[in-house]
DNA sequence: TACCATTGCGCAATCC
DNA sequence: TGGATTGCGCAATGGT
């Protein structure tokens, strides 16, 4: 079985394509390719090593920010209570700006008992 | 130039290797064995197309979750600042639990204009 | 034109 | 026994 056998090739069944004699050129010119295709398959195959890697980093960096994020909500729902329960007897809060206190009273924070 | 032409091999260098006598056996194998190869390769392909769009994902993921806690941390900065400014005239707060209160107040908040 | 890198493909060994 | 994987070489092709 030779590897010229094979059909999708062009009418170049024998002896030199453009130069190389048949010999130690084209041998030469064989080797080194090969020298080449392993390179670029050991390249290949640490890349996809590389990949692997980051989608393991990247999940692990997605968990504990997930867990980060649930936690200041928790934090942040806390303090929002507080806050409305004090809304009533407030009236020196004035120090701060309210326009930005009542809209972040007001945003993402599910009454914090919403979380498990 | 043939393929049996490689060196690491057996002392076999033609002829029936176990059973198949060079025939229509022989190609059947070699046929199905190509097509498995190509089978194969082609999930690979897949797989490795998955793994990237894996990457790709988790990276978006992660930004967005970058982001959620900088705005919480930063919020969150801002409410204990508040409480902090009312520590000194507080009497009241006293209808919350002071301890965890007093914890939630300590911790990971680096004065919000920490915060570019 | 020469050269290295990539890639599709077949073979054979090996894994399962 | 047989498909699935994998290492390897060949040749075509892409990119300088």
């Amino acid at each position: 079985m030779t590897v010229s056998d094979m059909a999708p090739k062009r009418g170049k069944p024998r002896k030199e394509m453009d130069s190389e004699e048949d010999g130690d050129e084209y041998r030469k010119k064989r080797d080194r390719n090969n020298m080449a295709v392993k390179r670029s398959r050991q390249k290949s195959k640490i890349k996809t090593a590389e990949t692997m890697h980051r989608v393991n980093t990247l999940k692990s960096e997605n968990t504990i920010l997930q867990e980060k994020v649930k936690t200041l909500t928790k934090e942040l729902g806390f303090l929002k209570e507080l806050f409305l329960a004090h809304a009533g007897n407030s009236a020196d809060k004035s120090k701060f700006e309210d326009v930005d206190l009542q809209q972040l009273l007001g945003e993402d924070t599910p009454s914090s008992d919403a979380m498990k």
